[in-house]
RNA sequence: GGUCUGGUGGCCGAGGGGUUAGGCAAAGGUCUGCAAAACCUUGUACAGCGGUUCGAAUCCGCUCCAGACCUCCA
């Protein structure tokens, strides 16, 4: 009924951009626009990649919960830019594209499946656009050409550069990741094939490119590609207007990345592009950084298998969904198997009183206080979106329904419906967590059948003191992973993968 | 080298000047034919050294350790 909840609620975050927590203020509510950035598409995605994009998912649905209207914006990289940091080096589609012995395109196309496919699996939403790079290589040309007029920029043979050093006589480079303009000047390697940059720092809007390159497109300054950093700052105007509420993405795309995102939307058209950034911590193996340079990244495919060297049994895809919202987004988060399964056992737990709360009936007085324990889910979100606080309330509401399916407990009417709606909306749309299938999919009705009669076999065995034939029953089935559980109502079985 | 972040009990991980995080594991109990499950109870903690304070895990300084960014990376 109340789909409106942000006018109850307060919603904190943290903003990059002024270091501090800030009350989250839309600029046009109900409508909030938020830009994401999404995958380069020339390998598989890793399980760092999809903490990102589960990070934003959770924000998404949070804000939609709260009955905002998001325009959530993503965008697939699929312009290949530079392996190296020289100009001369290859880009990554067209490099991938040779191994392969594909055409560009149908690695882009592979691999944009791979990750739509991905982000199914661990049930992240997909955004309300989801453009491409290559899409709106007119778009990057037009702002190019502002960045131009407006005097932040330069041609240098066929290629076109920012202009560091003159865009921060007039506003602050830096100020997103604290950095000082003279310290990254005198930091700054010395790097081969920068000669036509004035300043190291300088970063290219337009590259020029030879036919050898496979990826290139006419423009004003010849043939080329648009630089690394443009396509974000064309596809989040273009979407979102040239100011909007969110910008996310990983901590390692703070600078240079998002930077001079900054510096061409204000270069552009004068604005201050962002009102709140915010950044995702890395996924961790081992205490380092899982990223496709160290080789430490797993596959969905491999870490549902368990099938690396690393990995001593196979996760689900929602063990490790919830594994990860057990930690908060802003902190890294080490990747584990000791970590991974206890997450397995926390999270059969939570969802199977989730699975269960229909069978909770209403009786007479309230132990809990549904009204605050209510409350207590959406202060926890509201604070940053900490769910790990909101799966700590939320393991309080599995103990109360555990105490009253066992009858220790009861709640009146009221609260039992409201109590229902609040633990499965948290658990369903906010942390997006859903019940996975039983592993026998298409055999569940014959199988159920099957359970039945085993149970009530074992049920006669224990009204006639058979303890033999009971005992066997269960301990064959616990072999066979199934385990059985008694209640004073009857016995039930779980299937453990 | 520069900039920044973090070091929490057996493990993961919140919090963050005085009051229980939570999950997993461990111990005891209730229930049970015995178990399992469930419920109840319990323990061990804030890297080290100084300082501020009535009081610090929480603030400040130093030390040690780890990591991130400075180059493509979520």
């Amino acid at each position: 009924m109340q789909t409106e909840r942000y006018t109850e609620q307060e919603l904190f975050l943290y903003n990059c951009l002024s270091r501090e927590k800030e009350r989250f203020e839309p600029m046009n509510a109900p409508h909030v626009g938020m830009y994401v950035c999404g995958p380069t598409v020339y390998s598989n995605v890793h399980l760092g990649n999809v903490r990102s994009f589960l990070s934003f998912d959770i924000v998404f649905r949070y804000l939609t919960y709260l009955g905002y209207k998001v325009r959530y914006v993503r965008n697939i990289t699929d312009v290949g830019h530079l392996t190296g940091d020289t100009d001369d080096g290859e880009d990554k589609i067209g490099k991938k594209a040779r191994l392969e012995n594909l055409e560009p395109m149908e690695v882009v196309q592979k691999y944009t499946n791979d990750f739509h496919d991905v982000m199914r699996v661990f049930n992240i939403l997909p955004p309300s656009i989801e453009p491409t790079a290559t899409g709106h290589i007119i778009e990057q040309i037009e702002m190019i050409k502002k960045i131009l007029d407006n005097g932040y920029a330069y041609e240098a043979n066929g290629s076109v550069y920012f202009d560091v050093t003159r865009y921060s006589k007039d506003y602050d480079y830096g100020k997103l990741s604290g950095r000082k303009i003279e310290e990254l000047m005198s930091n700054t390697r010395e790097l081969d094939g920068q000669d036509e940059k004035r300043n190291s720092l300088d970063f290219a809007l337009w590259k020029n490119a030879d036919p050898s390159h496979l990826m290139r497109w006419p423009s004003p300054w010849g043939m080329g590609f648009p630089g690394w950093h443009l396509e974000c700052s064309v596809m989040s105007t273009k979407y979102l207007g040239d100011q909007f509420d969110i910008h996310g993405g990983g901590m390692d795309l703070k600078f240079p990345h998002h930077e001079c995102e900054i510096a061409q939307n204000k270069g552009a058209n004068g604005k201050e592009p962002v009102k709140y950034w915010m950044h995702g911590n890395m996924l961790t193996v081992n205490g380092r950084k899982m990223a496709k340079s160290e080789g430490n990244g797993f596959t969905p495919e491999e870490l549902i298998t368990g099938n690396h060297k690393l990995l001593n049994k196979g996760y689900s895809p929602m063990t490790v969904r919830f594994f990860m919202l057990q930690g908060h987004y802003a902190s890294t988060l080490d990747f584990s198997n000791e970590a991974l399964q206890a997450a397995e056992k926390g999270l059969a737990k939570l969802m199977n009183a989730y699975a269960r709360l229909g069978e909770l009936k209403p009786g007479d007085a309230s132990q809990l206080d549904v009204d605050a324990w209510r409350q207590r889910c959406f202060d926890a979100m509201n604070d940053d979106f900490n769910t790990p606080i909101l799966i700590s309330v939320l393991f309080e509401g599995v103990k109360v329904t555990n105490s009253m399916l066992a009858g220790q407990q009861s709640m009146n009417a009221h609260d039992l419906e409201l109590f229902r709606s609040t633990f499965s909306d948290f658990v369903g749309q906010v942390l997006g967590l859903h019940l996975e299938a039983e592993a026998s999919d298409g055999n569940n009705e014959l199988l159920d059948g099957v359970m039945q009669l085993v149970i009530e076999l074992r049920a006669n065995a224990k009204a006639n003191k058979d303890w033999t034939t009971a005992d066997k029953i269960r301990d064959e089935l616990a072999a066979l992973q199934v385990q059985i559980k008694d209640a004073k109502e009857g016995s039930t079985w779980e299937h453990h993968a």
